[in-house]
DNA sequence: TTGTATGCGTTATCAT
DNA sequence: ATGATAACGCATACAA
């Protein structure tokens, strides 16, 4: 475990001359550099990435603040992320909360002890006025809406969205409309149902679902949606996975679709395709590459920004 | 960003004293113990995480290599290994390599350059004969079959799963049995075509197809399938998410399962019930959580281990 | 162009 | 019970 000072010793020079040809600095002789190549070369030198770290007080590495590492809908924010990170040279610690605030704090207590360099958060429990509490220890990025000045933020606004999303509906000629959501008091699910009472004119609380997450709550949806009088012709979901949960169920119970219930999805994921499921198509793709670059860029001194991206209907046969 | 030093100063005592306190060890008087605690909260002492790692020579965080982040495939490995990390107090550092070799060298670098404790390898390209050269710099731990005395592993056996699983549909009454199967040359599609060819007895090269990797792939099967002449009564897919696509697919195009063509996925991931997909469940959870575990003490000096899990038929109506 | 000395923040060793 | 000091492995200001 040679370290720089075994090679400077080993090719008679000084550990700084060491450390410029690992940085490649200039003003080395070519000779000497050709010595410390070789002495590295043969003790078998490898940098120690720890050392640099407390020197330079740089980590390269973020922290990915999720509910659950394996959620589909984070797939391709996480994707975006990873590549992005990958370009920079940077490395990514996930962080599974599974909604505890708790954990969304010791995540970020990453930043506080300099685990990280900087964190971004897919989804937060937390208010934004204790998220700011931890702002002057690194850059925080989060994919929701309503983040503060300090804070940098990408997403897409989930009431815009929502609208849109609604408008299809419209426009395919569907009056009765219900929506399917994920936790009941989250930022997204209170902007989506504000979309859905402006936006709806036959809007009905009781056509308002709310803790759907995953495709068993889709496949459990089913049951008691169609045990119900008075139905909706259209349901709008929060997420792909939920609706095709749904969508399977009925299908299996023979139910024609959309003849008997119209389904819309929200998301694009590719599986959907395969089922012919009706989505508005959501590039998170393109904001976790954003998010990591933000986040990059305001580590270097940037200012926090705001960026807010559009979502566009994607057909299928479910409407 | 006060340090041992400034609280060793302000409570006027050394920083060995410090340090004791920090890391409550045991001779240290009540009095000065407090006198530490006053100066820690009213500096806002905060423990940088690099030093103690430069200082202890563990990081306190593994790599995690997977070919894909949001790969649904491995989403139930990642939750079982989030889990057993949090319990460690660990982080994981995920590598995604999209199945490139030098990624999955630049990860095992991280090894070299102590950068994180240990490796898991939830897949990969390298040779094993590669891998052990990086054995040296820390435990590595594979969820793949046939690794050395000096690499831990936990996997589900293919060949025996494929076998498991060929013989349900044949207890199911179907001879006539084609593969689906992901990369062609991976260990394991190897291993699954070994035992397609042992154990069916109407076997045939052309009912083996390989480079099927996302429910997209599976889509786009059906049409192949169903030009072609001859064609297997059932088809055992190597993943729920591939055999998912196909079943989406014809079910749109009105094809009737399992009287044209039985179906059999693999891994029993939720979305499947939804659908009805009949599968073989892979404790994938437990493999994660053994993964880390086993790395965990290796790390600790236990030895490595080699650790066969098995599979389970889970019935739905495509057989 | 090169080297000396110091700092980064902690733990560990060895006195006392 | 307490403290001075070395050690971890690098980068860097400053001097020459």
């Amino acid at each position: 475990m040679a370290n720089i000072r075994d090679i400077a010793k080993y090719a008679d020079v000084s550990v700084t001359t060491v450390s410029r040809v690992l940085n490649e600095h200039p003003y080395v002789s070519k000779e000497k550099r050709e010595r410390v190549r070789r002495a590295m070369a043969e003790l078998g030198y490898l940098r120690n990435q720890q050392a640099l770290t407390l020197s330079t007080g740089r980590t390269q590495r973020f922290v990915v603040v999720l509910p659950y590492l394996d959620h589909p809908y984070y797939g391709l924010f996480v994707n975006g992320l990873a590549k992005a990170a990958l370009q920079r040279d940077y490395r990514l610690v996930m962080w599974q909360t599974e909604y505890q605030l708790d954990q969304e704090r010791q995540a970020l207590d990453l930043l506080k002890h300099r685990e990280v360099d900087g964190a971004i958060l897919l989804s937060h429990t937390m208010t934004f006025d204790e998220m700011e509490t931890y702002r002057q220890f690194g850059p925080i990025a989060v994919a929701t809406v309503g983040a503060p000045q300090t804070i940098s933020s990408v997403h897409v606004d989930h009431y815009t969205a929502f609208v849109a999303g609604l408008r299809v509906l419209a426009q395919a000629g569907y009056a009765e409309i219900g929506i399917v959501l994920s936790r009941q008091d989250s930022p997204s699910s209170i902007a989506r149902q504000q979309a859905y009472f402006d936006e709806v004119e036959l809007a009905r609380e009781r056509w308002v679902w709310t803790g759907y997450l995953t495709s068993e709550d889709g496949i459990g949806l089913a049951d008691s949606f169609l045990r119900q009088q008075e139905r909706p012709r259209a349901l709008f979901f929060s997420s792909d996975y939920v609706a095709l949960g749904f969508l399977g169920e009925l299908r299996r119970r023979g139910v024609s679709i959309p003849d008997e219930i119209a389904i819309l999805g929200f998301d694009g994921h590719p599986i959907g395709q395969a089922f012919g499921l009706s989505t508005m198509h959501s590039p998170n793709e393109d904001i976790g590459r954003t998010l990591f670059d933000v986040t990059f860029e305001e580590m270097n001194g940037a200012a926090s920004v705001t960026n807010s991206l559009t979502v566009t209907y994607l057909p299928g046969t479910t409407l």
